[in-house]
DNA sequence: AATGTAAATGTAATTATGTTGCATTTATAA
DNA sequence: TTATAAATGCAACATAATTACATTTACATT
């Protein structure tokens, strides 16, 4: 039932020191509800009813404490997607592949896609590392294939 | 000399089937002058009597023919950096690291690091690869070291 | 349960980024 | 030299994001 599922979040705040406020819970149920980023434009128009700067300043919250990671799209627009990893606190760990539908438009975060190691040339130190992908994505694929035009 | 400098960039112009104008020779001369990426604040405040419109116009001309492409860095702010694989008319093939150092903002295309294959989930077909890193750069790195306070 | 307070939200204003439509100018082909 | 398509400038608009400050609210403490 709906109270057992936001609990879930509740403790989720809980535990960053966060207080629990309806537009915070709804924030983290949408996000946690889909497999695919969400861009801020969609947040902005789903929760129309929270104030713009309000979401503004979740969003950036709940980075920082390392509950969800921003990834921007090949249009530059930012989009949000919960952490898998072990993130904290200024320490994120996302280093996976962000798949990006030309079609469908949807960011996939593709966790168990392990980061190559590469070597960079001589003099550059690298901390963090993100890997972007762009093509169709397997609902969209299926669509593109069964429609022979 | 200047002109010798100039004529590149001319002939560069006619082979894309464009107009020879001042506004687009200070661009090409200004991007292929560093080996770093020019964001587009950089670029709107240097070239403050260009209008803002006109040199949006003229970065995605480039774009399109495939002279220079564009590179979001780490704060989502658009930078554009020289082709140097084949590109052309919507064909390109800029499939190499971008290093965002987190000291001087600078965006360094690394052409030489070749894109490791990688193998997606069943159903993702990609198209276009793109691989981030960030960190301190040469330069950074070695300021970073001699000053241990 | 009442209350004090820091945290969170709302509101208004401002800045940055990017686009569109239209009038004017200019590069260049003829 | 001239005609014209291409390029630029200008005004208006749209969206994204930030800042300052007033108001409300979650929640710890009494
Ligand atoms: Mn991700
Ligand atoms: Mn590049
Ligand atoms: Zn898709
Ligand atoms: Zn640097």
């Amino acid at each position: 039932m709906a109270q057992t599922k936001n609990f879930r979040f509740e403790e989720l705040l809980d535990k960053h020191h966060l207080k629990k406020t309806g537009a915070r819970l709804r924030v983290l149920s949408m996000m946690y509800s889909k497999n695919t980023a969400t861009s801020q434009p969609d947040l902005e128009s789903v929760m129309s009813d929270i104030d713009r700067v309000t979401l503004y300043r979740i969003l950036n919250v709940f980075e920082e404490k390392g509950i969800i990671h921003k990834v921007f799209d090949l249009n530059g627009t930012a989009n949000y997607a919960v952490c898998h990893a072990d993130c904290g606190e200024n320490h994120h760990h996302d280093e996976h592949l962000h798949f990006n539908c030309t079609n469908c438009k949807n960011v996939y975060c593709l966790d168990d896609l392990h980061m190559p190691r590469l070597n960079l040339p001589e003099g550059f130190k690298a901390d963090s590392f993100t890997l972007y992908a762009s093509g169709l994505c397997p609902k969209c694929s299926k669509k593109n294939a069964s429609s022979i035009n």
